[in-house]
Parts: structure tokens; sequence; C-alpha cells
DNA sequence: TAGGATATCCGTATTTTTCCCGAATTAAGA
DNA sequence: TCTTAATTCGGGAAAAATACGGATATCCTA
């Protein structure tokens, strides 16, 4: 019996999913969570499952962040990623964060079936979609190779990103990351490149797409 | 037998109110459609339900907008709205688009019963927590009341936003708009106070959450 | 019809953002 | 060790965004 965890702030949505896995052989939702951080307290007093099903776009702690806690302190945990949007960025940042599969929150039900069976025989689930785009990365000399080797964020990326998602002047962003202004400016600029925009509007709508940033 | 129509693009979620729907008494899920323009289309060549669950973040035509045809076209369908943030803005909104209800996604199985059950039998159904931002609103003076007569955002405004959430610098944006750049500067400032935001970043923000534009 | 509030359009001034150059330091590789 | 990148920071200028205010037209009202 394979057993499951879901992470969704969505109380429906995850109902759903839960009545769906649990109609499938051989899978039982053993639990649900709203976010990163029941999940965690959550893992802490109760046996470890074998599956989490992971909201990218979550308030408390979202999925980028859970799956990076995952990775270090539950690494045998396959984690399958629930998207809402879809984007290059996202999809070399959860490879690099160990997931083992991303679905689409647009999928159907018999794609969950099929991500959830594949990724328990065969250790990982990727749709035809998600590894079309990997391999047009990869053959995309100018941009793909150099972002799939650059692209990822840093932490001081992130924290950036989620402060320029503000009125906040870059000023004031600098004084919060206790850094020089110009330094500040060479993340932006940095930023630009990485993620092919060329304003902070821009950046800020990468990041939402993303689950960078919650609303 | 009351005939209700989904409309949302997340298919798994879509199945699961179906399937919620489906268990109560008296309620039949008669159509599923993915965006305002799938809802149209069905529309004319079906007969009329008498409920409509309708998505306010999609890609394809919006609830926003799809609430605004069916004011127009069919305005004896009740419309109920699922919304995935919530803002005061939102909330204007929708009651000027002649929602009958609006529900969050994050609501549970029971609220979803509670909402379709009222909205039939009373005709509208608010939660508790919408009736309190409303009563909030009025009380409040300064902006609050302010707000409820004036914070409605006109085609113009709208146009604006979904334009200024991207790469365009205002001057192309005053071109698409067929505006002078100055008068395009106007709605703009017109919208900070509105929104109570003071940068472009804190528009694009508001847009986004209130589903003006899709990402 | 005069007065007042309001919306629209547009100009000027200031601040912020963006860009381009480059220098000093550090890290990484051959 | 020498070269090559990458990081941090600075000056300065051009462009864009924002703040402020003025002119005109409109509409409501006393």
């Amino acid at each position: 019996m394979i057993r499951i965890i879901l992470v969704d702030d969505h109380v429906m949505l995850r109902n759903a999913l839960a009545a769906r896995i649990n109609e499938f052989e051989n899978f039982k939702v053993v639990d649900q969570c709203s976010n990163g951080k029941e999940l965690i307290l959550t893992l802490e007093t109760n046996p470890e499952p074998d599956v989490v099903l992971l909201d990218l776009n979550m308030k408390e702690m979202n999925g980028m962040e859970t799956a990076q806690w995952l990775k270090k302190n539950r690494p045998s945990i396959k984690v399958l990623m629930l998207t809402m949007y879809d984007s290059e960025l996202t999809l070399i940042q959860l490879l690099q964060l160990g997931v083992k599969g991303i679905l689409h929150k647009s999928a159907s039900p018999s794609d969950l079936r099929a991500a959830i069976n594949t990724i328990t025989t065969e250790g990982q689930y990727f749709s035809n979609h998600t590894t079309t785009k990997l391999v047009n990365m990869v053959n995309n000399k100018e941009a793909g190779t150099k972002r799939l080797q650059k692209s990822l964020l840093n932490d001081e990326e992130v924290f950036f990103l989620q402060l320029a998602c503000s009125d906040m002047t870059y000023k004031e962003v600098a004084q919060r990351m206790k850094l020089n202004p110009r330094t500040v400016d060479s993340i932006r600029d940095q930023l630009f490149i990485k993620l092919d925009v060329k304003s902070r509007v821009g950046l800020a709508m990468v990041a939402i797409r993303n689950g960078i940033v919650s609303l």
C-alpha cells in the first residue's frame, strides 16, 4: 500500500484529489495539509509517507521551500509537484530540488493516475509536455543551455524578487537586504537577463507565475 | 431539479465540484466548461441552467468578463463566483456585475453546500467573511465609502491595467490605447488612489489578485 | 445663472529606474 | 601562475515613472 500526503491550501481540490487517489488500487491518502509548515508538523509525529503531492503556490510555506526542506530532511519521500502555471524557470528549479514529477493543475484525472502510478513504479514521472520543454531548452544554444546551467535562483535573488514585488523602491529594498544599492542594481540586472525581461513589472510577473512570491 | 454549469480551467477541481454537487439532493451538474468562451458556446445550443459556478481567474475569458456577458445576455442565470484570492476591489466589482454569491477556493465542501443551497432558495449567498468586509468598507468613512461609490474600474482602467502588467513602457501603453501619454499618466494616478498603491508594481499585484490580468 | 464640485487633458519638475562603462576583489580553471 | 569569470561597487547619463499643478469643460445645485 502506497501512502500519500496531500499539501495544498485549497480544501476542495485537495479533497477531490484525495477522493480520486483513494479510488486507485494500492494507494491511500494518509494525511492532508494546507501548507509546508503543517506538513512538517505532521511528519514530526507520523510515519513517513511514500509520496507527497505538493502544491507550488501556497501562502504560508510554498512548494519550493517545502521541497527544499524535504530534500534535506526527508530525502526518501518522493515529491510530485502541483503547478498552477508553467515556466522554464520553475521547471529547472524544481528538478534541482529533487522533485520526482510535475503535474499541472489543469491536468485530467487520468493524468493524475498516470503520474501517481509512474512515480511509484519507476521513481519519477514527467509529462510529454514537460520533457519537450526540457529538450527544447537543451537544444536552444543561445539561451537554453546557459539557463540550464545558470538560471537557477539563489536565495539572495529569491529574497530580492520577494521584496521587488511591492511598493518599495530599490533603495528601500537595498536597506532591507542590508546591501549596497549598487549591488541591488546588479542583482536586478542579472535577473533581467536570466528571466528575459526588461522591467521591474516583468520581474514581478515571472516571480508570481513561479510561486516565488505568494499573493 | 436545479441545473448547474461549472466553469473553471482546472479540470480536477471542476470534477471535484461536480462530484460533490451531484451528491446533493435536487442538484445536477449539466455541463462543464474551461472558460467563458466555452460557456457561451454551450449556452447557445443548450437550455439555460439555473446556476453557473464561475471561476474568476481564467485564461481565455475570465470570470469578470464572463459575468458581464451573462448579466447582459442571460440575466436570469444566477452566478456563484469562485475566487482564488480575496480583495475589496473584486468584491465591489462583482456585486456590480450582479453576481449572486462569492465562494473562496479554499472553502470547505460544507461551505460549497451552503452556498449552493442558499443561492437557490434565497436568491443569493454571501459568507460571513464577505459580509463583514462589506460592512467594514461602509463604516470606514475616509476610504471605505468613497471606494464603494468610486472604486469601480471602468473599461478604460481595466484595459490600462492589462497593458501595465507587462514590459511595456507607459508611452507604448498610450500608443496601444490611442491616448495621449499624459492622459495615461492620469489614469495611472487615479488608479494609485483607487487601489491604494504608489507604484506600477503595486498596480500589477492588485490586478493579478483580482483576476483582471490572467497570467 | 452663478457657484462649486468633478472629470479630462496636458505641462513641468522631481525622483526612480534603467543602462553603460569600468575598477577592485575574489573565485575558479588550465 | 596566468588567465578567465564572477561578484561587488561606483559615476554618470538617458529614459521612465511619479508628483504636482493648471486649464478647460461638464454637470449639478442653490
